[in-house]
RNA sequence: GGGGGCGUAGUUAAGUUGGUUAUAACGCCGGCCUGUCACGCCGGAGGCCGCGAGUUCGAGUCUCGUCGCUCCCGCCA
């Protein structure tokens, strides 16, 4: 066909597709397949929108120059597919769609196929109401023909192609590693697949591929990733599904400023490429204990300011009985000036201690700075030198509303870090167009936990202590710090990792200190362990979050508005009905009886 | 396991202190219309008010239970 618009796309149904056409093209002759979104029946003229995933195209049926094919138009209805034939014309003077890429042309049907009838679909493929989610979810492949989840998918597309040029750039080899494969303590719970050949056994699938990347650095591989789904077998939130993927990454013989480096350069690359975004590379740098400190969160948003004051100094020797007690049983009294504050009323006060509620604190104390004074049901617990000192380490001005929370460590950063959230949020102080991302290093290695009267590891047991804090692993495990690192941006954690442990006598102690017995530790781990005994680099890796990365880079509130197919909340597939019950046949060959 | 929100034509929503025949917009069906692009005009059909109990003379509305979707806590190294 001769025109100066070949498509690279063109074929057996097309020379074009529905998003390329414009004005260089009018004169040629060309053949269109597409959906239906729309169609005007003048009596006369019918146009018709016809949509593919690259646009829209007008196509016009003249009664005078087709009479066949304008007949065939007025049968047609919505998401009918077509294919079409004519030539491409300059929209009439006074007639061209600006809001169109194929605004200045139209295609003058000679010829029209039918390829395929149509129900009336449940909802409208525009964009011009929100769709309950229990419909879009059970009629997804519909849902998917609609512009916002067109857009994630294919954005998506780009963004993982952009990472795989960046990281075969940068010598990565992309592996494929196990699916089935073996379950292992701590952790999420695991996703369990029978097995039949093994009566009895059951493979888990993996949370991450995390030991097999271990071991892929002790095969000299070096530099290591993969784009993969990961298993978890927990309750859902709007940034949680129980199969998600992850862009997993391992070096060897790096520390963590190599990873941190060539992972900037990563993400930078991923913004400037679907955006132009610069994302403002080197991202600073905050401890564990700092954000803790200051943001109460080990993930901190930090597109505003509002951190939290420790009050400990201040109240040190105060005799007001709520804080005496908490600072007598090590806990701590920290605050948060909400600048302007003091106008909000007593409901809005009441409102915020529901805010805190939620995360376990028991109370919330606050201040209104006034202009005739300060309004509080506490202040007058408090000595003269307090309330100046108070004032001073708060920052406090005529308009401000000071707001405590006095507990546990944990409950007070936990609750007055949301609430900070809640009301950067509520009052507006969030730059939303901003993109804030900070590194989260030092993490501890051990966490205590209180039920179980044991260390647990907060990143995993094969994470690296700190070399410095090496000979703390034995008198004061809650001490040692982690080569760990996450990456955060606005407040929510997109990417983590850690350099390894890489001398087996060092991962035995770590194993010992979670209370894992050498036999455990050889039954579950016991071929990561002989596989550091043969030469094991120093390595280290770094995991992100893909469906969270998408998520932010859209703006979408939820990761489902990233995936294809995702799940409800309770775990479910609306479009398939997986979970489903199987046939007796299938669980007898598994060795499998249902209880009740 | 726990707390909150939602559930009314195909869709999105309205529905007053419980009170006649449950509204609207879009969509759908029929008709008209030769330059529209959220086309326009005329007409029409369409409802297990999620489901089940209860209170009441009377329930879309109140109560309890249940199911589904959703947000959060727990959980997620």
């Amino acid at each position: 066909m001769e025109n100066n618009t070949a498509s690279r796309l063109a074929a057996a149904y097309r020379t074009h597709t529905c998003g390329e056409l414009g004005a260089a093209a009018v004169g040629s002759r060309v053949r269109l397949s597409g959906w239906v979104q729309n169609w005007r029946d003048h009596g006369g003229v019918v146009f018709i929108d016809l949509r593919d995933r690259y646009g829209l195209t007008q196509v016009v049926f003249n009664p005078e120059k087709a009479p066949q094919a304008h007949a065939t138009a007025h049968t047609l209805r919505s998401e009918f597919v077509l294919e079409v034939e004519g030539e491409v014309v300059p929209r009439p003077e006074g007639t061209v769609n600006p809001n169109l890429k194929t605004g200045e042309i139209e295609v003058m049907v000679e010829e029209v196929k039918i390829l395929n009838r149509a129900k009336t679909p449940p909802f409208m493929i525009d964009e011009t109401k929100e769709i309950g989610e229990n419909l879009r979810l059970q009629y997804r492949y519909l849902d998917l023909r609609r512009q916002p989840l067109q857009e994630a998918i294919i954005t998506r597309h780009r963004v993982t192609k952009i990472i795989r040029d960046y990281l075969d750039e940068q010598a990565f080899l992309e592996i494929e590693t196990p699916v089935l494969t073996k379950s292992t303590p701590e952790g999420a719970r695991d996703y369990l697949v029978p097995s039949r050949t093994n009566p009895g056994n059951f493979f888990a699938l993996p949370q991450s591929p995390q030991l097999f990347k271990q071991l892929l650095m002790v095969s000299g591989f070096d530099r290591y990733f993969q784009i993969v789904k990961c298993f978890r077998d927990e309750d859902l939130r709007a940034d949680r599904q129980p199969e998600f993927t992850q862009i997993d990454m391992e070096f060897s013989f790096v520390e963590p400023d190599d990873i941190l480096g060539l992972v900037e350069g990563m993400i930078d690359a991923v913004f400037k490429g679907v955006n132009g975004i610069d994302t403002g590379a080197p991202y600073s740098r905050i401890t564990y204990a700092e954000a803790l400190d200051k943001y109460g969160l080990d993930a901190p948003d930090t597109r505003f300011g509002m951190h939290l004051v420790d009050l400990g100094e201040v109240f040190a020797s105060t005799s007001f009985k709520v804080f005496r007690s908490v600072l007598d049983k090590q806990g701590i009294i920290k605050g948060i000036n909400l600048k302007g504050g003091a106008r909000l009323s007593r409901k809005e006060i009441d409102d915020l201690l529901e805010v805190v509620k939620i995360y376990g604190a028991k109370g919330l104390a606050w201040i209104k700075i006034n202009e005739d004074g300060w309004q509080s049901p506490i202040v007058k617990f408090f000595e003269e030198a307090e309330i100046k000192a108070l004032g001073e380490a708060m920052g406090a001005e005529t308009g401000d509303l000071l707001l405590f929370v006095a507990d546990k460590p944990s409950i007070t950063n936990e609750a007055l870090g949301r609430l900070r959230l809640h009301l950067g949020e509520k009052m507006g102080l969030i730059d939303e167009n901003q993109l804030a991302f900070c590194w989260v290093v030092d993490f501890p290695m051990f966490e205590w936990d209180e039920q179980d009267k044991r260390y647990v590891a907060i990143h995993h047991p094969f994470t690296a202590p700190r070399d410095e804090d090496l000979d703390k692993l034995a008198d004061d495990p809650g001490a040692v710090r982690a080569k760990a690192y996450d990456l955060v941006l606005n407040g929510i954690e997109i990417g983590g990792g850690s350099i390894r442990i890489h001398d087996p006598e060092v991962q035995a102690r770590v194993f010992s200190l979670l209370n894992i017995s050498d036999e455990e530790a050889q039954e579950k781990f016991g071929f990561l362990l002989d596989a550091l005994s043969f030469g094991a680099p120093p390595h280290g890796g770094i995991a992100f979050g893909l469906d969270r990365l998408m998520m932010l880079l859209l703006g979408r509130n939820s990761i489902r508005e990233v995936i294809a197919f995702p799940k409800t909340q309770k775990a479910t597939c609306l479009m398939t009905g997986a979970p489903n019950t199987v046939s007796p046949k299938q669980l007898r060959e598994l060795g499998i009886k249902l209880k009740g």
